[in-house]
DNA sequence: CCAAAAGTGTTGCTCCTACACCCATGC
DNA sequence: GCATGGGTGTAGGAGCAACACTTTTGG
């Protein structure tokens, strides 16, 4: 069955565009979450050729009928066991150098998706391993990565980060509802840098459509209660919040 | 020879894949310029189906062994007779709605080109007829682009919108030199709102790295002669210019 | 009580906006 | 001279960084 629809599109396109060959389409997701304080990816182990046995980004074809976001999605129920309402899902780039995949001519259609609490890898799922990674760690040990993906995951981490000075991303990175500290913390360890409390807690709160606030307060934890906030994560900062 | 490849990435790919059928792999280009004051954009007939005879954005399918960005470069030169020096090109997204394309699975990398003082499309290029249009009338009158290239144009123009807050992308949308008024004018026009003129002066000169003086002066005009500038398109604006 | 984290006040500085004004040219 | 566009000055205010301070909890 899918066969023949694979020879209708060829037999169809050969009517027109009779030197064009066909190429292979991917999508690879870059998978980002907060855990233990830090920015982490998700990764899994190669359990096929090429590249057996290393590390890459979850991703896989698209179908024959499927739409590329759909693809998206799917994979990330897949190899992630996360579903569409836990994440945020954009589009990153394309990468389609000629010899980037040693089965044949593979275009990818990369993603970035935000989450918060994404569940540990399980088995059962698509690929063999899959496993949480600072992205410090996943950038810092060489190329080690399957095909480019590292240069994909570096793309895919710098969006992020410029991002979340004029989004609300961050607010995908940490479970709802949140207080305004755990909010500081995403930012600076997303960005590796320190930002003034006091400064941080106003701008947010400046920021009309950001955060609404949420009923009760966090407790059990030292110190003062925080008050909760729900945040629009497609929310836009107006005035964004400068790196500098 | 085309043909022979071909064959060779399908049964290569069917060893490991035989279940994904292919997918064609196009470019398309928004190419984006000032014309006698209104941000424009290069449309061409289409000459042959599906949707003879409509506007489309320039582009066409990747080679079997071509990166993608320089598949880009090939259709502006081949469609726009546009040498890569005279734009800047970076990569917008990728559309693959399974049913953009009727004749069968065609997935496109959309990029952004911005140029100055771009030719009088010729004949004997690819396509039938090539036309400059002002943006505001190529998205004003209902969907009358073939394809999905509406909504790739849609998104192009705002990115260049978006692009012109925190780069020098202006300055590559005029020849060099240029003035800081003929500047202006450029957001100006991209934006659709009026700025300061003398605050805007200021603002340009102040962000570093963007504009280098450039010898001799602006005159044959009216009014004081103006100092000529060469601008950095890849620069960063710090601060940004908001559109606010 | 003390420690810890949340939240508010305050001060000084920087930058931006809005506008007024002067400058250098063509006619 | 006048019109036209280039370029500078300036006063007021908005916003921000730095840091001190108060508040509310757990132990």
């Amino acid at each position: 069955m899918r066969v023949l629809v694979k020879m209708t599109n060829i037999e169809h396109m050969a009517r027109y565009e009779s030197d064009y060959p066909p190429f292979y389409v991917c999508v690879d997701l870059v998978v980002l979450t907060i855990r233990d304080g830090r920015l982490t990816v998700l990764l899994v182990e190669r359990g096929g050729e090429p590249f057996r046995g290393m590390r890459a980004l979850p991703g896989g074809f698209v179908h024959p009928e499927e739409d590329l976001q759909a693809a998206a999605y799917r994979e990330l129920k897949e190899e992630a066991g996360v579903a569409r309402r836990h994440v945020v899902l954009e589009q990153l780039a394309t990468y389609g150098a000629p010899d980037r995949d040693p089965r044949g001519r593979v275009v990818t259609v990369a993603w970035l998706a935000l989450g918060a609490d994404l569940p540990e890898p399980r088995a059962g799922t698509d690929a063999a391993a899959a496993h949480w990674t600072p992205v410090d760690e996943a950038l810092s040990r060489g190329p080690r990565l399957a095909f480019d993906h590292r240069q994909i995951l570096t793309d895919g981490v710098e969006r992020a980060r410029a991002k979340l000075e004029y989004t609300g991303y961050a607010a995908a990175l940490i479970p709802r509802p949140f207080t305004i500290g755990e909010l500081h913390a995403v930012y600076e360890s997303v960005w590796g840098v320190e930002l003034d409390r006091a400064n941080f807690q106003r701008k947010v709160l400046a920021s009309r459509g950001f955060l609404t606030p949420a009923d009760g307060m966090r407790d059990g934890t030292r110190g003062r209660p925080a008050r909760l906030y729900a945040g629009d994560a497609r929310a836009a900062l107006n005035p964004p919040f400068l790196r500098s």
